[in-house]
DNA sequence: GCCTAGGTCCCGTAC
DNA sequence: GTACGGGGCCTAGGC
């Protein structure tokens, strides 16, 4: 038996229902008039009316209302149902601790309950996330820079991990940002806080303090046999004309506001347009920067 | 007839309850086995598996395993549904322009399909949010400093929208950010925006060349009488032993990360710890700044 | 447990 | 429409 359903059962049909599927940690749903409270990090009343409750079997709990992706109330995996009849209603409270939370759901009328036993796989496959982007990146770097080399990924500094860490041409250290989607000024302040994270490095010593001692790890790139001096630059590493202490911060993303490019260039970091997706079969997903960059719609018709 | 309910429909059955509660109108679940498509900013594919999918009349498209809060796969309010049978599964189409998405999910079967007709309200009244933040340091400006007198809130600079704008007791500027929950270092690089618009406005002139001009609009603070010289600071207002530019940058949050501590510190801007909500009989709020401000598990008993 | 950042974030609001 | 920030954000990955 794969799916329960009662409509308009009694408070005590639908309370035996729910404690039966509690137990064989089947999947919920509720339809009914009810009364909604919530408590914890913040606290919300929602007053009588029509909504879809979902109890999971992983203590997930969400109410819908008619309207919007986002539930009007819930509570997050990890919470323990439990079910009641109190004050001629039936009552349906997720409580979890850390943080201390309580939802309480209370219905006057059940239309319908129905409980569900799932089977199949949850896992999704997924593209166009930043991670296909650092991937693009790493496969192509001269789409960041001519000339760039990655030498790590999620590199460890006091501020956190940087995205891409490399040497451009010149030698100069490169902080790369990634973002998936056009960026705000939100994404110019953490580039910022990686840069200067690492040029406080250079400046205090030879990249032996914040870092956390991870050689060999799973963030380098290039494990070639080249670690120590390979670098080819004419220069030391630092001092060139450009603004800082000769560290580079590239913001490696589809497209940026005007604000953020006004925070990136007083900062005198750099904005490269790149897509997370090679934008199907156009080219190799390179945006022209600084440039008229739209309109492709690509008539992909549908198969059928 | 507020739920209809078909269990185990063929295709052509369960085509026809759809478009019906399309017309309606109604909320719609169907429970079964399918595999799910997405393209559209990103682009995910979901192997065959039980599944509970909600369509709402917005336009809002839900699909849920058993497990987690969010979704698996989605479409945002604004979207249109569309049924089908093709190649013998019921095809089910969410779609959306700007951005252009489609969400598709095939059904091999259908275990069970509801639709319902949802009535009630939908408005929640939720305490503890940043605004209950900002009203509580409207009400007592002194939990932010002594001598603090808020000027407007909204404030309008070049980097955006000030949550608390006024002067401290001698008179200098003081930027106020706000955040209900603890914050880390993307907080602190907003107040840092601010405060450095702020500054450059009194840099570059008599604070009239940002602003938009709102004078007497809805971000005012004080409509007494007093608006002119009532301060009876020492000072100047600025050129103080203080760091910058005599403008003061404070994050008011319940706490704050140790790397945003030392983020904010390195900027000379300061911490307040406050909490959205008086704490329930927790005196004023006011936490214990630098100090141990933690555990008060109030034994908050339910009522039943 | 906390911290940090990503997300098809969603969502409201102002421009 | 874009932009910006809030959110009970949720979620995954480190430490």
């Amino acid at each position: 038996m794969t799916v329960t359903s009662v409509h308009d059962p009694s408070h005590r049909e639908a309370l035996w229902e729910l404690e039966a599927a509690f137990e064989r940690g089947d999947l919920i749903t509720a339809f009914g008039r009810c009364t909604v409270s919530y408590t914890g990090r913040a606290a919300s009343e929602l007053g009588s009316g029509d909504r879809l409750v979902v109890l999971k079997p992983d203590g997930a709990a969400l109410v819908h209302t008619d309207e919007g992706r986002t539930p009007v109330n819930w509570q997050p995996p990890g919470s323990e149902h439990h079910a009641a009849v109190r004050e001629g209603r039936l009552r349906v409270r997720s409580v979890r601790s850390s943080p201390a939370e309580t939802l309480t759901v209370r219905f006057s009328d059940v239309h319908q309950l129905s409980t569900m036993t799932v089977t199949g796989g949850r896992d999704l496959d997924l593209h166009g996330s930043e991670e296909d982007l650092r991937t693009r990146v790493l496969e192509r770097p001269a789409l960041v820079d001519p000339g760039f080399e990655p030498r790590e990924t999620e590199r460890p500094t006091s501020a956190g991990p940087v995205d891409v860490f490399g040497v451009d041409g010149a030698g100069r250290p490169v902080v790369v940002e990634l973002k998936r989607r056009r960026v705000g000024p939100d994404a110019v302040g953490q580039l910022d806080r990686y840069v200067e994270a690492v040029r406080e490095e250079y400046r205090t010593g030879g990249f032996d303090d914040d870092r956390a001692d991870t050689d060999g790890d799973d963030g380098d790139v290039h494990s070639d046999g080249d670690d120590g001096e390979g670098d080819d630059g004419d220069d030391d590493a630092g001092s060139d004309d450009d603004d800082g202490d000769g560290v580079r911060g590239v913001l490696v993303a589809p497209s940026i506001t005007d604000r953020a490019a006004a925070l990136l260039a007083d900062r005198g970091f750099e904005h490269v347009a790149l897509d997370p997706r090679p934008e199907g079969t156009d080219g190799d997903g390179r945006v022209s920067d600084d440039a008229g960059a739209d309109d492709d719609r690509r008539g992909r018709n549908d198969e059928e």
